[in-house]
DNA sequence: GATTCGATATGGTCTGACCATATTGTGGTC
DNA sequence: GACCACAATATGGTCAGACCATATCGAATC
């Protein structure tokens, strides 16, 4: 009974995954470089090409590498970086198991919302995007398409913090919630309420009023979501 | 040329990861319940049984499932709900890839401490926690041990938030920065500053001081890591 | 009743094969 | 020499079947 140990015997996939995480550190890897042919990993690593494999779909579950089939340049195994569509897929099959609610996902996007917000109006952060996606929701004939131009909208003030992982966030949680969005935008009718938020964020982007623009974005999305406010 | 489409053909192993979701959602399973073995879902999907481990693979990656070998109600793939260990993973490997910076994850880090000690100290709530890990620190007689106790503190003011991604997302951050939190308070010497830090956030919270929360909170990581402030 | 030990169900791994796809090389044609 | 058709090839995607390790279950035994 002594000498009992709860570890589990590492997997020949996770070995796979350390080694290859050793190489990209080693290598100082990085987006759009290439990995070795599944085969060709296989062999260098004595192991079978089913578990290089499934080290593989690890890989590509968090948006690190992108298989491409065929020959050439462009084909196998490539470095990626999408933490963002990593990020969706785990929000959405956890809402699914209702370990997360809605509620906590829109409550986590104010969070970003505001912080973003507070980051392009004391930074004096670029606003053509925001702009830009403020016409293009003046153009949209459907609700999917506002909601389009409206999730462009706030992307790029969460881009305009000019912290990647709070965009890449920001990206996830709009992707998650556009099924909802929809909805609230149908439900809602009128979009100008939502508009002359927009605007007023903006104005207080571009004026570089951090409150303004924590209060604006606040409130906006107090709007867009009544029922859970 | 016409007709042409960017599409992919999805994958064997895409359309089991969209069979096993829509099983989840209409079968209403959550965390506890367990999926059919590999090879009864192999031959219920008409795939092999590889393809249903690559799926098997992803949902693991993302936190949903957690397989177990043997026999018995415990073995097989049952739903779990770990999305701080799929982030935690998610960080180094992007971190890795200098795809993300350590600056990037302080800084989200900065903003999830903010919010979530203006929610708690608003909210009023149960403060146990950050006294015992408060506790904790005292008595460690390492860095690493010191650490260990801060983390929980900060974890434990995430909990109080009453946001299960937002205390997910702050549990992977710490995963990801443990080491260089070590380095930190390694180079810092003495511990005492970061001790009156965390009291004061204690006692702001205590006192349901949102603004003071959020201040002492700001403050501390300025602190703790000098040279990203 | 307790113990022992084989049967069994489960995930983990490997081998080897075949398919689909996309590039590359090659040879012929003009 | 330029161009085009087509075979060769490298790559990921899938499958079938086997074997192993592990953990429980169950029946025979004490």
């Amino acid at each position: 009974m002594t000498d009992w140990r709860p570890v589990r015997r590492t997997r020949t996939f996770e070995d796979v995954l350390a080694q290859i995480e050793r190489r990209i550190a080693e290598d100082g890897l990085t987006a759009g470089d290439r990995l070795p042919a599944e085969r060709s990993l296989a062999e260098q690593l004595g192991v079978s090409r089913s578990s290089v494999r499934e080290a593989m779909r690890v890989l590509e579950t968090l948006g690190v590498v992108s298989s491409q089939v065929g020959r050439g340049p462009d084909a196998g195994a490539v470095l990626t970086s999408r933490p963002d569509t990593a990020l969706t897929d785990l929000l959405r099959l956890h809402l699914g198991l209702a370990s997360l609610e809605l509620r906590e996902v829109i409550d986590t996007r104010l969070m970003i919302e505001r912080w973003a917000a507070t980051r392009a109006a004391t930074a004096g952060a670029d606003t053509s995007g925001l702009a830009a996606a403020l016409a293009g929701m003046d153009a949209a004939r459907s609700a999917e398409e506002f909601v389009e131009h409206d999730t462009a909208f706030h992307c790029a003030l969460a881009d305009a913090s000019g912290n990647r992982l709070i965009s890449a966030i920001m990206r996830s949680l709009r992707d998650t919630m556009r099924r909802y969005s929809v909805e609230a935008v149908t439900r809602l009718g009128d979009t100008s309420v939502l508009r002359a938020d927009h605007e007023r964020i903006l104005a207080a982007v571009q004026a570089g009023d951090a409150e303004e623009a924590a209060t604006a974005v606040a409130e906006h999305l107090a709007h867009a979501y009544p029922s859970l406010s």
